[in-house]
DNA sequence: CATCCGTGGTA
DNA sequence: TTACCAAGGAT
């Protein structure tokens, strides 16, 4: 008789076996209203995976809206200016993807006759699609097996098989990989990546997990071993550089004067209060921000200034057409507009 | 393989 | 306030 509380008793389910526990489960207490699953169409998972890399559901869902609404399909997005891509994107970060995404589109359209390939081999082809982004594309678009991992799924197998180890080095994750490869069913691909990123999402949380609610409770390694709240293995923490920045503000009764930042760095080909490269003597301060990115603290001094290179000067009322920096559209808000 | 790339929510 | 982290990918 197995003892469930010993700690070399617990036995990972078989893999049919798990796949028809947490399919059963997705199917009561998953989420099955996300609005990328009335129409699962190739363009609405594209679009939605590309928008959900590093980014929360509940922030994705209105862009997600507008972005379908802007760009309803891939030979609309295909013909739409980098500009207008940007616009839609605005404030969701990680901009390269919105420029991944909008390039995703002209190479479908033109090297691929407008269809999405429906393997993950031929989808790591396509701009912006990664490991997990074509297995989410297979299962998700064309209802076809493909293993995914994400962060929800390296949590959860990590908690589930034990697994040791930081998640991020390249053995755990192949160890990950394998697993996810051996555990894909063969059929209901849809629902068990869903039930895998649901579990991840709402049970298996990196914070205070419901063990309790959970239909693996019974066969986890880590609480069988209490060890959910030590598995995944944490990465070492590291403290954010800070650095400053200095931007120009000009603006008159005909708008404000605006760059369009270059494709590299921050905020690539966004539209930004030009940057000083050091506060010029004798500055008139305007105000000043915080802005906290993934890799440094931002401390910015807004001067006013007629930038030397001025270049476009955009009207106030034209500047939703443009994409903005978050903290630099905040500022204009509150700094500019309201004044 | 390590770093770069946003933003907002939450404890 | 601080720190963590989310349906990762490109280089």
């Amino acid at each position: 008789m197995i003892n469930k509380t010993s700690q070399d008793a617990i036995t990972p389910l078989l893999p049919k076996e798990f796949a028809h526990t947490i399919i059963t489960w997705q199917h009561q207490h998953g989420r099955n209203t996300l609005p990328w699953q009335r129409e699962a169409s190739p363009y609405h998972v594209l679009v939605s995976e590309l928008m959900l890399q590093q980014t929360q559901v509940s922030t994705v869902i209105p862009y997600f809206e507008r972005w379908i609404k802007v760009f309803p399909d891939l030979a609309t997005l295909a013909q739409a200016s980098e500009d207008q891509v940007l616009a839609q994107w605005q404030g969701l970060g990680y901009y390269s993807r919105a420029r991944n995404l909008h390039k995703a589109a002209g190479y479908v359209m033109t090297e691929l006759n407008g269809q999405l390939p429906a393997t993950p081999e031929s989808l790591r082809e396509v701009p912006g699609v990664g490991p997990y982004t074509a297995g989410a594309i297979t299962a998700f678009a064309f209802d076809k097996p493909a293993a995914i991992v994400d962060g929800n799924v390296k949590r959860l197998f990590c908690r589930y098989f034990g697994i040791n180890g930081d998640p991020n080095s390249s053995a755990i994750n192949r160890q990950i990989w394998t697993k996810a490869e051996e555990y894909k069913p063969h059929s209901n691909s849809r629902q068990y990546a869903q039930a895998l990123l649901d579990l991840g999402a709402t049970i298996c949380t990196p914070r205070n997990p419901k063990c309790e609610l959970c239909p693996l409770q019974q066969s986890c390694n880590a609480l069988a071993t209490d060890r959910v709240n030590l598995l995944p293995q944490k990465r070492a923490k590291r403290t954010l550089p800070t650095k400053d920045g200095y931007f120009a503000l000009d603006v008159n009764a005909n708008g404000v004067i605006l760059v369009q930042r270059s494709a590299n760095g921050i905020w690539p080909r966004l539209w930004c209060l030009p940057e000083l490269s050091e506060l010029p003597p004798r500055a008139q301060v305007h105000g000043s921000f915080k802005h906290v990115f993934s890799h440094y603290r931002l401390n910015a001094t807004v001067i006013n200034c007629t930038p030397s290179h001025a270049t476009t000067r955009i009207p106030l009322e034209a500047l939703a057409q443009y994409g903005l920096p978050a903290p630099i559209r905040k500022y204009i808000h509150t700094h500019v507009l309201e004044n």
